[in-house]
DNA sequence: TTTCGGTTAAACCTAATAGTTAAACCAAAA
DNA sequence: TTTTGGTTTAACTATTAGGTTTAACCGAAA
C-alpha cells in the first residue's frame, strides 16, 4: 500500500523528469508521461493533479541535484588548484551521466525566470564570495585578483564545464565531422579546462576591479 | 503590391522571429504571432502556408546571423591576441543586443539536432582548424599548443562568451541579489573574458594532444 | 469602370490535449 | 467475508490549436 503508493509515485516521477527533460514543459504530454510509467491518464492525475503542479515538482528536484554539484568548490579543504581540478572532474562526470539536465533547465529557466527565484533565495551570495575569498585570500592577491572579479571567474568555471552540454546538439554535429566523439572529447576536457583556468589565474597581470 | 508585400511577409518574419524566440516552437501561437503582425490568421498562413515553414524560414536565419559572427576569428588578419580581443568585443556587442538568441538556438537545436546539419555540412571544420592553426603558427608553438587543441579552445571562447546569456535566467536572479546589472556585467565581461583567454594561453605549460 | 490581388472577417473543421467522472476490478487488511 | 484503497477502463467535457473556406472589402492598375 504505503510501500505501493511509493513505488508508483516514484514511477511517475521518474517518467515525468524523462518525459519533461526530452520535450520540455510544452512539449511534453500528459498521455506520454503516464504511458512510460506504465499507468493510465486517471491515475497520473491521481497522483498530481496538474501538468503545472508535476513539472513543478520535476523541476525543483532537478534544480537542487545541480546546484548541490557546486557545493564542493565552497566547502572542500582543497587548494584553490585542487579545489579547480576537483571540480571539473566531478562536474563533467555528472554532466556526462546526465548530459540533457543543463539545456533543460537553462530553457526552462529562460523561459519564466520565477521558477528559480525560491531557490535562490535561499543563498547569500555576497556571503559566498566573501568566504571563498577568505580561503584563498593568499593565492587570490598573489595573482592580484579581487574579491569582485569572483562571480566573473565562476560563472568562468560554469561555463566551461556546462556550455559544451547546454549546445551538445551543435557540438556533437561539430564533432562528428571531424570524426570525434563527445564523450571522449569531455573525457579530456576536465583536465583541458582545469589547466585552462588555472593558468588563466595563475597569470593574471592587472588586477580587476 | 510588390511593395505591400515585402513590408507584410517581414512584418510576419519580424513578429513570428519574436514569438518563437520568446516561446520557442512548442510555446508559440500562430495566432499570436498574426497579432504581433497586426495581420488576421487567414494572411498569415497565405503567406506561410504551415507554422513548420514559417519556423524552419526563422530558425534558419537565426542561425546563421550567429555562426556568421563568429567569422571574424578564422579571416582577420590580426594577431591571436588581437583577434581574441575583438571577438569578445564584438561578440558581446553583438549578443547585449539580441541576448534571447542563445536560449532560443540552443534549445531548439537540442530539441531537434536535424536542424542544424544542414548549416554544418557546408563548412569544413577540419580546414578551419587548419587554417587558423597556420595563421598562427608561431603564436601557438610557442605555447605549445598543438592543432589538436583548438577545437577545446574554440568552444572555451564560445562559452566565456555565450555561456551567460545561455544562463540569463539564473545570472541575472544571482546579479540581482548582488545589486549588480547584467548589462554592466557583461560590458565588464569583454574584457575580462579575454584577459582570461590569453592569459590561459600564453602560460600554457604542458602540450595537449 | 472594371479587374485584380492583397486583405479582412467570421465561421468552420479536425485533431489533440488537460482534466473529469463513474463504474468496475482486485488484492490485502480488518 | 467485508471493506478499503489503489487501479483500470472508457467514455466524456471543455478548450485550444492549426489550418481551411468563403464572401466581402478596397485601393490601384488597366
Amino acid at each position: 500500500m504505503s510501500e505501493n503508493e511509493k513505488l508508483t509515485e516514484e514511477k511517475i516521477f521518474e517518467a515525468a523528469t524523462d518525459v519533461f527533460v526530452e520535450k520540455g514543459l510544452d512539449g511534453a504530454r500528459m498521455q506520454d508521461i503516464a504511458d512510460h510509467a506504465g499507468i493510465n491518464k486517471a491515475l497520473l492525475h491521481y497522483y498530481f493533479r496538474t501538468k503545472d503542479k508535476l513539472f513543478n515538482a520535476v523541476f525543483e528536484m532537478i534544480a537542487k541535484k545541480i546546484f548541490k554539484k557546486f557545493a564542493p568548490v565552497f566547502d572542500e579543504t582543497l587548494t584553490l588548484e585542487e579545489k579547480i581540478r576537483f571540480f571539473f572532474r566531478e562536474h563533467i562526470s555528472f554532466l556526462l551521466a546526465n548530459p540533457s539536465l543543463p539545456g533543460f533547465l537553462l530553457n526552462e529557466v529562460n523561459r519564466n525566470p520565477a521558477r528559480i527565484k525560491k531557490l535562490l533565495d535561499n543563498i547569500d551570495f555576497n556571503n559566498i564570495w566573501l568566504q571563498l575569498y577568505k580561503q584563498h585570500k593568499n593565492e587570490l592577491q598573489k595573482y592580484n585578483i579581487s574579491q569582485e572579479t569572483l562571480p566573473q571567474i565562476m560563472i568562468s568555471l560554469a561555463a566551461m564545464s556546462v556550455f559544451p552540454f547546454a549546445a551538445r546538439g551543435i557540438l556533437e554535429g561539430v564533432l562528428d565531422k571531424m570524426g570525434l566523439d563527445f564523450n571522449e572529447y569531455m573525457e579530456e576536457r576536465k583536465t583541458f579546462a582545469a589547466d585552462f583556468v588555472i593558468n588563466a589565474l595563475r597569470k593574471q597581470q592587472k588586477p580587476y576591479l
